[in-house]
DNA sequence: CGGATTGTTGAGGATACTCAAGTTAGGTGG
DNA sequence: CCACCTAACTTGAGTATCCTCAACAATCCG
């Protein structure tokens, strides 16, 4: 609820080419707001007043469709800009964002945007540089979504995962935040039951190790492999 | 091959908010050209050493996968963006573009870019839009490919198409530059085969016109009630 | 007019979904 | 601390969708 330190600022990537007066200015309008895991930073259809970076924690940004099903739009990790509607050419939010585990965003009021953007270009470079990469992102899962079968394409999600929001630990890289076989699901475009059969063969092969809203990639070389279609599947 | 007049910038919503100064400093860089039918811009892979916004004509952008299947990213029309791979933070380009008629596009060295950022925040402003509305379409995309069937898939496709690049004409929205069975495929993640029956289901219902590369949507209404799952489809 | 590209249509089959039933894990409250 | 309850997950069986393979037809262009 308070104003956050410039120093808190100066550790996120947008923010990082600033000088201190520049930051201290950014600061004083920003609210510093803590999110308990399951809470949301705001909902699909909403106004779009506020846009946000992460400072710790993660959010799951899911988009609900118009016959009810869900789908995961992307993970959001630290020093990660979201909820830019605005920047987008748009109004309202197009998705909802959540906290999965707790977590400290700060937020702006929307009009802000066009301010922060016009005086201050490395942050501009740095947002466009964002959403680039989650253009490319999406491109990379149309791509698969077009062209791959279901457990390269699961392969993907998990790496893809593995990579922006993985922790390296001696046995494999874990994922260090509640991640269920339905959100791997909504990631991948299949179903739960697809996912969990898929899990349990790499887990007999020992390329993971899964359990109830855990991952952890034990041989990701091998698994690129049979994402990449060089290597046999392991289903069935 | 020669320099744009300032004229004709101006015509392009990126500059549209510019000076006459301004438009003759950024016209001094460009480059018109003329792409043929069939000619590409650049390919993917290659150094970004360019980028684009076109000015007549369409332009086709794919992406082939490691093995060798072809997606297709998009279609730009004229005012739009391309191969702004630097400002996404890339250094090739990531796709091809290429020219489905004849074509003109004005070409600017890379690295103007940030510069022109920089210097003139509302075409930063707008090059921002296009590229969130690239990024909300993919999300589209994502979501269509994740939970719907195949016809309604291709529904959206069309409509979009229609919507993006289509002409207003007495008897429906046209797609007035040549498009395959094979690209609305690689649109809508399926195969030329589904797509022609498809399409031959919905002509025999008056919904569309089609024939070699050619594409009319006569009630797109309809079409909307099938894409977005009220009505039943109409193949089999 | 001939070749090449694009599109049509049918048959068969595999992938992955749906439906169903049960199991495990974790959190909560007594 | 244990019992219970719910959410997450597992596994099996059957099947629909849509892809693959194949052959042919139409259209365009030079």
């Amino acid at each position: 609820m308070t104003a956050p330190d410039r120093s808190i600022l100066k550790a996120l990537p947008p923010f990082a080419r600033l000088t201190d007066a520049e930051l201290d200015e950014i600061a004083a309008t920003a609210t510093s707001r803590l999110y308990c895991a399951g809470m949301s930073l705001y909902g699909q259809g909403d106004d779009a007043e506020e846009f946000y970076v992460v400072v710790l924690g993660r959010l799951r940004v899911t988009q609900i469709t118009s016959t009810g099903e869900q789908i995961v739009v992307r993970v959001v990790n630290p020093g990660e800009l979201c909820g830019i509607a605005h920047a987008l050419g748009r109004t309202t939010y197009p998705a909802t964002a959540m906290a999965v585990v707790d977590s400290v965003a700060l937020a702006w009021p929307t009009d802000r945007w066009d301010d922060i953007v016009r005086r201050f270009p490395s942050f501009a470079q740095v947002a466009m540089g964002m959403i680039g990469g989650r253009l490319q992102e999406a491109h990379a899962r149309i791509r698969e979504m077009s062209t791959e079968v279901v457990e390269r394409r699961v392969g993907h999600t998990v790496l893809r995962l593995a990579q922006q929001s993985g922790k390296r630990e001696p046995e494999g890289i874990r994922i260090d935040f509640p991640i269920s076989k339905q959100d791997l699901a909504e990631m991948a475009g299949t179903t739960l039951h697809t996912v969990s059969r898929i899990l349990t063969a790499w887990e007999e092969a020992g390329l993971v190790g899964t359990g109830r809203q855990k991952l952890l990639v034990k041989e990701p070389h091998r698994l690129l492999l049979i994402a990449d279609g060089a290597e046999e599947g392991l289903l069935r």
